[in-house]
RNA sequence: CGGGGCGUAGCGCAGCCUGGUAGCGCACCUGCUUUGGGAGCAGGAGGUCGCCGGUUCGAAUCCGGCCGCCCCGACCA
């Protein structure tokens, strides 16, 4: 390919918006484009990077028995009212209507489709198992999309779905895509870790995501460098050390003016933030009032709570008034004579003796509250957030905490979709079963950013091979005025590009410096110079893009490098 | 959705405070010179100043509303 005839530009400024090195070189580079809040259009180039990742990724899903199929991205509703999705998933789903007048969705995952395939094509164990895949456009209306391709509205998934027959199916499918990622990430340049995960809407009962480590990543993940546990923030578990047993003391009443934080009370009282108490209120999307108590000492985890409550469309902050009407006073507040709301306490809390509580009265709190004999928990159960320095669950090291982009992840989806849309098979004794399901993503625009954190200069990108757009970029100078060089280039060129060598050919009349720069915010793993110089010097100068690395070589043993032989 | 910021040429910006009909650098086009690290000279093209309304003799500039984009938070298979 001829840079003069490749559509792109490349721009000597940094876009204002883009802050992620990732996006400022896909952008400097003429690699993508924004359309909207985001929604991107790959050029020319990065949809070359796009296809050789989605390669990566067809041969690995296929080496593990995938089958490669398309499903659409409109759906009609229907499928994800039979799911319980369309309720249950709030605006990130878009729903319009056609012109009929019936409510279609764009899809932003393929459980329904593929469950509604299995209904269709499976009605017998000799069926099973399955794998098949596709690489499908997503559309999610997020609130707020960022980072460039890091988190955007409209992308390509590879979504793989595996349906077995048990358990046991299942665990081998899992274990198959856990593996074919491993691949997939190690071959596509990404130090991955996977770390166990919240299920969220998806349901089911295990999930692992792949995470790459980076300090603009959005989720928090808890590692431990002893044993190797790692779990995302929002179900890690660490193991609370275990506090003294204490004789139970008779509740008393205590004046606590000015006190409504635990910071506050705590200084107030001149006692450890462990001894205290802590509620935070939420509403449920059907309504109901959570309250959540956990040690001043530690942190309310959401995401468990919306486990541990099975609140269907999440959770909100509750207002003061829905605190008030089941009788507690936000600031001052704690479950002793509360009414009408689900009172979950953490464990640690079940174990803490004597703490101070809310007394539901402004300015006062109540101290020796005793879990159990002060207030009836409904539900007792870990709620609290994973912190640095917390003991490991595994092991008891101390864990620490890191930031990580979410580049594929694996779940155990279980018999919901299969339920909900009643896709049953003959076992051999003929008896009817909902097949088991799991589904198995990779963001493909994400993935793609991702290499480029991982693999930049201050200069630009440094592609490795398995994706680089082209393989090499030869640069002419001088051609203009010296037809050696041109007639040199021109035919390297060719040569290359007849033996099938993606090559990329800068043979503008450009200054060297604009050239050479363009090459290098570009990263093609190798460059490729000729020059007067060079053919002096006894052929072309190649430069190692990753490593700097130059050396003058004979042209046929450039190209011979180059074509592999 | 809450907080903050920004919308002026393809990109980066100035002009706005103090109203008088738009400018700079890069990129782009033509010509000549130049050619191993973002060249020089000369000429040229390109903008409903995000949109709508208001104030005013006159609005990029002042006022109101809306839209878009970015950042932080909430949210997030």
């Amino acid at each position: 390919m001829r840079l003069s005839n490749l559509f792109f530009t490349s721009l000597r400024d940094d876009p204002v918006e883009a802050e992620m090195a990732s996006h400022r070189l896909l952008v400097r580079g003429g690699y993508v484009r924004q359309l909207g809040a985001g929604i991107y259009s790959l050029l020319p180039l990065g949809l070359r990077v796009h296809r050789r990742i989605e390669q990566v990724i067809r041969e690995e899903i296929d080496a593990i028995g995938g089958q490669e199929m398309e499903m659409p991205v409109v759906h009609p509703a229907e499928l994800w009212k039979e799911s319980g999705r369309y309720a249950k998933i709030g605006p990130e789903l878009v729903r319009f209507k056609d012109r009929g007048g019936r409510d279609m969705v764009l899809a932003m995952t393929h459980e329904e489709v593929v469950a509604d395939l299995v209904r269709d094509l499976v009605s017998s164990y000799r069926q099973l198992p399955l794998i098949v895949y596709h690489f499908q456009t997503k559309f999610r209306d997020e609130p707020r999309a960022r980072g460039g391709l890091i988190r955007v509205r409209e992308f390509v998934m590879k979504d793989s779905y595996s349906i077995d027959a048990d358990e046991a199916g299942l665990d081998r499918a899992y274990e198959l895509h856990h593996a074919a990622y491993q691949r997939i990430f190690e071959r596509l340049g990404l130090d991955t870790i996977a770390v166990g995960a919240d299920v969220g809407i998806m349901g089911g009962s295990l999930a692992h995501e792949f995470m790459y480590l980076n300090p603009h990543g959005e989720d928090t993940l808890v590692l431990c460098d002893a044993c190797g546990y790692a779990a995302n923030q929002q179900i890690a578990r660490v193991a609370r050390p275990k506090p003294a047993a204490e004789e139970p003391l008779p509740v008393e009443e205590v004046e606590t003016p000015g006190t409504d934080t635990i910071a506050s009370l705590a200084a107030f009282l001149n006692i450890g933030t462990d001894r205290t108490a802590k509620a935070a209120f939420f509403v449920t999307g059907d309504g109901r009032l959570v309250t959540a108590i956990v040690r001043g000492d530690h942190e309310v985890n959401e995401t468990k709570l919306v486990n541990a409550v099975k609140a269907t469309g999440g959770l909100r902050p509750a207002q003061a008034e829905e605190i008030r009407a089941a009788g507690m006073e936000p600031g001052y507040g704690s479950p002793v004579g509360a009414h009408d709301t689900t009172v979950v306490v953490d464990e640690l809390v079940m174990l803490s003796p004597n703490l101070v509580a809310g007394a539901n009265r402004p300015g006062f709190h109540l101290r020796n509250v005793n879990a159990g004999r002060d207030f009836t928990p409904d539900l007792e159960v870990d709620i609290t957030t994973a912190g640095a320095g917390d003991p490991c669950p595994q092991c008891g090291a101390a864990v620490r905490l890191a930031n990580g982009i979410e580049v594929g992840n694996i779940f155990k989806l279980g018999t919901d979709f299969t339920v909900a849309l009643d896709a049953t098979y003959l076992d051999e004794g003929g008896a009817r079963h909902h097949p088991i399901m799991g589904s198995y993503g990779i963001g493909l625009g994400r993935a793609l950013a991702c290499i480029v954190e991982a693999h930049h200069d201050d200069k630009g990108i440094a592609w490795p091979v398995s994706v680089a757009p082209y393989r090499a970029h030869l640069v002419s100078i001088g051609a203009h005025r010296d037809d050696a060089v041109r007639d040199a280039a021109d035919g390297l060129h060719a040569r290359l590009t007849d033996a099938g060598v993606d090559i990329l050919y800068d043979d503008r009349d450009e200054s060297p410096g604009v050239k050479l720069t363009d090459a290098e915010l570009l990263g093609m793993p190798t460059i490729v110079t000729i020059s007067p110089r060079s053919l002096a010097g006894g052929g072309a100068e190649v430069t190692d893009r990753a490593s700097g690395e130059r050396s003058v070589r004979p042209i046929a043993d450039v190209e011979a490098e180059l074509t592999g032989s």
